[in-house]
DNA sequence: AATGAATGAGAGTTCATTCAT
DNA sequence: AATGAATGAACTCTCATTCAT
């Protein structure tokens, strides 16, 4: 399988830094080959075209993410603690990463929206994470028994999207990590708060 | 001033058809100017460039939208009043312009940094909105007293934003404005709901 | 209608002479505009693709010489004497064109098989022009009774072909319509000669 | 000698199918080793190079065809019987091998001007056959005295290509050596006939 | 003010050939 | 002898912008 290629992840690990440093549209396939030291057409050799470079960088990166948040969240008990987790690591995966961060807030945005539904795909797995969480938390009478989960994973997702794009847009300057207490407190109680 | 003038708006109205029809990367000038009924060259009487006429169309849009939103918020007292207005006329509005939904959900975000920070500049006049609500819920009580407003904002546009894009991924197929009352709701109490 | 364009007529010009003078595969769009005198994009307001030049050349060329072939024809009264005019004029009109003559024996041979099919339909109109003379020379008795019109329409065209295919292979160096009488001849009475 | 290893053949052979069943400019050189069984590689231990295929294909199947009518020639007496068997053997060889005709008729002249010209080398030996009978003919008076050898040749020769690229180009349709008498005696006695 | 013909820079991808194993 | 992964040069076409009319 060409996954398992050394030059397979070589090139993408290129590719999201050639992609964070130089923006989506200055990213040629060159300059990917470039990075990662080999031929221009040998990136053909592992993946169909430039879309698909796009494509496998967000599986690789994403599905192994996804992957590892299912473990550490099979090892809380509550709905709050599991989405602690989820948020935390939401955090702590991005913040170590800079420009993988940059090429999947700001980036990979830009791209057609053929590309952003395959995107979307790959996306539906941590969506349905935030699911089996938030259906526990109903079940276990931890969260509000008629909460709509489809709201209310909107709400997680698109909270923790905009949180991520607002440090990354702000050059990454504050600490992240730091924000996930706050961010969890408030996805569970709103603005009201606690009672 | 250019932006009074009839061509001005005509153009504006051309590009989101344009846009909405065939996709930002499939806009080009000459198709808008086709469709505004005017020849290429005069686009550039009113326009800087192909950029201009997206950022004006975003500031437009958007800045007459504030100023609507501003009129309506002040018609309310509480602070989750004013918040539920702003809720309900930002899905209304969307939903009123299909077209303008699909341009600033999806096609407009494919476009380069650079107009991003633009828009994002557009966008603050909303944000402070938001803010203002904020303060004044946590002035009057209504908010948790320690309520980080930045964090707040944040969920609050994070969740209105994703709700709105995965309407307008689903074709804008079910109706919008009818889950203003439901987030609303989630977003003043969280998961938890109200104790 | 663009054909009569001036620039339209000015390409298909280059094309030949950039042809004939670099090959086929040598003869890149860029090299035609700058024979042309106009720039790359300019090809493309007068022609679909590079494809299209080559095509549009060939209905140019070919069309106006079967409409003056045409002419000449109607002038003759006996299919032999008609006959005899068309290889006149065949070898006159390449011999007068030694561009033109290396870019339709050689070059555009070259050329995949979706350009030499749509090449073949220009060229039935004067395979069209043989079939009448070969007809009416049989109707009138000149020609055998029996002379199958399909297969003395490939020889006539065969020959003619093959003759200034290789006058050209020769570079040009011998008198090609000197040579007219001679195969007019060998045509008309084969191998064997006038009993 | 390279020629006489199994390998040689069974590439050439390769090449035949492959440039017949895909065109030649889908013919690449991996798919001929493919279609050979053998590696990239190993094609360029048995040819130079990709033209250098091309022209061992064409000396090989033309090389054994001029040997094999050369010998059938000479069973004949008289010219007229000489380049009938020529123009029998000529259509029955194409015939029953669809794939080379495709490849000889169709796919080969759109090769460069280059390849060409080698490909003329190996049909030298061809015209000179042809040439042979004509001299024949003229000697003993079979024939018209003046006769143009060279004019002959190309006539005899344009003639027999003519007819079988229009077959190829009909898709090998009707029977390509049934036509052989007709051609035969127009080729004999011209467009007039046996007077 | 308005036109629209003309401009020209810029990049993804293929494939014949090589060479270390 | 045989392999096949790697190489890298080469070219068409699009489209934002200009400017003579």
């Amino acid at each position: 399988m060409k996954k398992n290629k050394p030059k397979f992840k070589q090139i993408i690990d290129a590719a999201v830094v050639v992609i964070a440093e130089n923006g989506y549209h200055q990213a040629q396939v060159s300059k990917i080959a470039k990075q990662a030291g080999v031929a221009d057409g040998t990136i053909y050799l592992y993946f169909k075209n430039k879309e698909d470079i796009l494509i496998s960088l967000f599986q690789e990166k994403m599905g192994s993410f996804i992957e590892r948040l299912d473990a550490l969240i099979s090892d809380e008990e509550t709905a709050a603690a599991k989405l602690k987790v989820l948020i935390e690591n939401h955090f702590l995966m991005l913040s170590q990463d800079p420009h993988l961060a940059i090429v999947t807030q700001l980036e990979l945005r830009q791209s057609n929206k053929e590309l952003r539904k395959k995107i979307n795909e790959v996306l539906k797995g941590y969506l349905q994470l935030v699911d089996r969480i938030l259906s526990q938390g109903v079940e276990t009478g931890e969260f509000i028994k008629n909460l709509d989960i489809r709201l209310a994973r909107q709400m997680i997702f698109g909270t923790l999207d905009e949180t991520v794009t607002n440090w990354v847009m702000k050059d990454q300057k504050y600490n992240l990590p730091e924000l996930a207490p706050k961010v969890h407190e408030l996805l569970l109680v709103g603005c009201k708060g606690e009672k």
